[in-house]
RNA sequence: GGCGGGGUAGCCAAGUGGUAAGGCACGGCUCUGCAAAAGCUGCAUUCGUCGGUUCGAUUCCGACCCUCGCCUCCA
């Protein structure tokens, strides 16, 4: 058994070859943040399924060049800028931040690079230029120019991979902006955008005047400049198949002029919608949150984590408070058991149970079916639990254990839980308490109890003596 | 209208042509001064509906119902 994942360009599962000869090393290309505001959860959950993605690759030996852009020029950012009187450096800086402190939040592995849209703006004029020459685009009289979907299918390439287009059944135009009247179809799309007024500052010179990218042109500019012009995967939100998606490869397809048989990208990996209590996100339903959000909430980054990595990445993910909750009570069941393994471990070290690894890596390698991945796992804990409750579990046993996890934690990313100390007002609770009960005052201790729990912890007694944990 | 996902216990969810993983919640038990916490344990004769193929279908085929998404802002 091998990889497999859900290739868009077939519409099924595919075994993962990668393109280098050696087979060993992977170009990963992720659609990043517009950092015109705070990501909110539902774009986290491309984020992290992204990070499973690579973890899941190098779990599988594979060497990963994980590439993610910053798309930092845009319309929406364009608007807050003006409306804001900042420059749109000083204005995107904030957002950015943000958002890496986000995905740290999340446990998510650094990409090895994540460019910036307004840092490649000569790789982008290239492109264009590459385009034009190529007869492939077009520049308009006010200076944009546009990508002809038409004289690249003369071309013999083909428009449509990731979706089946048919422009007569289509529902078109209702969204074609007024700027862009002078296409010469209404399919074609901008590359490059003339400046105009309401731009402000942001603009750049360019051989066809001064103006910015279009929307779609710096995702193939930035991944082929860190990749090569044919790379082997590519992942995004579902949103982004078209048009997004398939406007990349039109341009990067139609400028590099491929051989027949050779693709920009081998592998298109779509990640699904986020709903939040059924529902689509949306400001009016007051169902729009950011990490920050939930963090508020008192809800941590793995819980979070733990949470969206529940369901596969192709199904909708029904986002819930009641479903976060549950989160919480299935990661702390196996917390609890971390904990007890660590306590009869001791400093052993052992190497993991090739069993478990084995039946955990067949689910992830079929197209990360975590479900399933979690299915070996919680019923490895409960053995494990059965174990230590009969008292049949060796010190190596448990070092095996913990090794196993070890393991299964490079794609999960979970890791442990923060070790919380109680205050001192807590512990000197707790010891009044243990002393209350020694004197079988009862009626006092549960007092003591009622206090601490007042305080935001609860007592665990166990055989070996009273335990404080965090409510 | 076109294209593409889904419908499996109270909720989430995996899965297979041969008789339904796992998690949450819930009930029982152990532990405890009582609790809590934790652990153990129980919990779908049944997989949207109706037909068909088959020795056998939740799984394959057909029809229908419901639901979600995309169709040029979007993760």
């Amino acid at each position: 058994m091998a990889l497999r994942l859900h290739n868009t360009l077939a519409r099924s599962v595919e075994p993962f070859v990668p393109l280098d000869p050696s087979g060993k090393h992977v170009g990963f290309y992720c659609c990043g943040p517009t950092v015109y505001d705070f990501g909110h959860i539902g774009n986290f959950r491309t984020f992290v399924c992204a990070d499973l993605a690579r973890r899941a690759l190098e779990f599988c030996g594979f060497s990963v060049r994980h590439v993610m852009n910053i798309t930092d020029v845009e319309d929406k950012i364009i608007r807050r800028v003006r409306e804001t009187g900042k420059e749109l450096r000083d204005y995107t800086r904030g957002y950015e931040e943000a958002f890496f402190e986000d995905l740290r939040r999340l446990s998510c592995l650094q990409p090895h690079l994540t460019p910036r849209a307004t840092e490649y703006i000569p790789q982008i004029i290239a492109l264009v230029s590459r385009l034009i020459e190529r007869g492939i685009a077009y520049q308009t009289s006010d200076g944009s120019v546009y990508f002809s979907i038409e004289r690249y299918q003369s071309d013999g390439r083909q428009y449509g991979q990731l979706v089946t287009l048919n422009f007569d059944e289509m529902r078109v135009g209702d969204r074609v902006q007024q700027d862009e009247y002078a296409k010469e179809t209404a399919a074609d799309f901008a590359l490059w955008k003339a400046r105009v007024p309401e731009d402000g500052s942001v603009f750049w010179p360019s051989p066809w005047g001064e103006g910015r990218p279009g929307w779609h042109i710096e995702c193939s500019a930035m991944s082929m400049d860190a990749l090569g012009s044919s790379f082997d995967l590519h992942l995004g939100g579902e949103d982004l198949m078209f048009p997004h998606h398939e406007d990349e490869i039109a341009q990067s397809e139609g400028a590099c002029a491929h051989s027949p048989g050779v693709r920009f990208v081998k592998y298109w990996v779509h990640v699904a919608h986020l709903l939040v209590e059924g529902k689509k996100m949306s400001k009016s339903l007051g169902n729009f949150f950011t990490v920050r959000d939930l963090m508020a909430k008192g809800f941590s980054g793995r819980e979070i984590r733990f949470e969206l990595l529940r369901s596969h990445y192709r199904e909708n993910f029904n986002f819930t408070f009641d479903g976060l909750a549950g989160a919480r009570a299935s990661l702390a069941r196996i917390d609890e058991c971390l904990e007890k393994l660590a306590e009869r471990a001791g400093g052993t070290r052992a190497t993991a149970d090739p069993s478990v690894e084995k039946e955990f890596r067949d689910a992830i390698e079929d197209d990360l079916n975590v479900a399933a991945a979690w299915g070996v796992v919680f019923t490895w804990v409960k053995n494990l639990n059965k174990a230590m409750s009969e008292g049949g579990l060796t010190q190596q046993a448990a070092a095996t254990a913990l090794a196993t996890w070890e393991r299964i934690d490079q794609v999960f990313g979970l890791g442990r839980p923060a070790e919380v100390a109680a205050p001192d007002e807590v512990v000197k609770l707790l010891e009044a308490r243990q002393a209350a009960r020694k004197a079988r005052d009862f009626k006092g201790a549960d007092s003591l109890r009622d206090q601490i729990k007042a305080a935001g912890w609860v007592i665990e007694d166990t055989p070996q003596g009273a335990k404080l944990k965090k409510a």
